[in-house]
DNA sequence: AAACGACAACACCCGGGTTTTTTGTCAATT
DNA sequence: AATTGACAAAAAACCCGGGTGTTGTCGTTT
């Protein structure tokens, strides 16, 4: 089967970056296409596109340039097999975090190697003893009214 | 039934905090016990110890004590019919986040009422997208091997 | 025992100014 | 058509004080 690729001008359409952007992001190593011509054109494989798609979204969250690389570089760092990171993993990120999701566990892109704590596991733990101290426990009506939020911002992603 | 109250020192033996940091808590309102004697001793119930312990975790992940105070007032703000936030939601953070989750979606407790995003939505999405391209990404034999962190750093590697 | 008050040490947050990164525009080159 | 290089503007990170919040310790009080 052939690989479709794109260059770089059709990566810029698709993903919604300029094509100035996908230049410096390529030249400093952020994201850099999977292949190129032998004259050193850029062309971007469908995976590619899935990458600076996500990584678009995750810049509309507010997620800035420079922690975007930080993040990439640490997961480069910490799972090597992994090619093309944005394109193959869960991130949920704000402006401030981002956070690496699999399974029950979470851990945060940015500040490098932290694991937060398994979040199930927590859940777990809590509902056994609250069963056991049922009675102690003031009852509450709705546990998780369904909060209305204001439609703010929108938060990005990607995944495997 | 009888609902089992603990003393303050019974309270920090259990949660793993110190007597003092209870008091300043119970004083300045970050977190008080649900009773108290006639003569003002603290009275702890089973509930209160779930969150004493629950943010014993969360400064051991690395949240200040100043961000646990906003937040847990933002969620008392925005789900007044939590009485102890702490107890009866899931909360992940790391030292710069707390997040809130709940089913798909998850939202920051710190910065308000900012949504992030429906993980599960948009994995299927990409998904979808890739299964559509099937054949273009690059088979990755193990997706996630079992990570263990090394605490050091290296510099990034520039792209071609 | 527990709470309170006062003091001190320490960590953290906020604001402003500086330095680095990122991006747009415009040639020049391949 | 796409990339590269140079320059400038904008944005973000960084560094550094000063003020505030937290916590430990030690008496005193209830």
């Amino acid at each position: 089967m052939t690989t479709r690729v794109y260059s770089s001008r059709q990566a810029a359409r698709i993903s919604g970056l300029s094509p100035r952007q996908l230049a410096y992001w390529r030249k400093s190593g952020l994201l850099a296409p999977s292949h190129c011509t032998a004259g050193g054109h850029a062309r971007y494989t469908f995976t590619d596109l899935i990458a600076l798609k996500s990584a678009r979204q995750l810049l509309d969250a507010g997620v800035s340039p420079q922690k975007l690389r930080h993040a990439l570089d640490a997961l480069r760092r910490f799972l090597p097999t992994l090619q093309q990171p944005l394109a193959e993993i869960t991130v949920v990120a704000t402006g401030d975090v981002m956070l690496v999701l699999r399974g029950d566990n979470a851990f945060e892109a940015l500040s490098g190697q932290q694991w937060i704590f398994p979040v199930a596991r927590m859940a777990r733990e809590i509902r056994h003893l609250q069963r056991e101290h049922a009675g102690d426990t003031p009852q509450q009506g709705e546990l998780f009214p369904e909060p209305r939020f204001r439609p703010a911002r929108q938060a990005p992603v990607t995944a495997k």
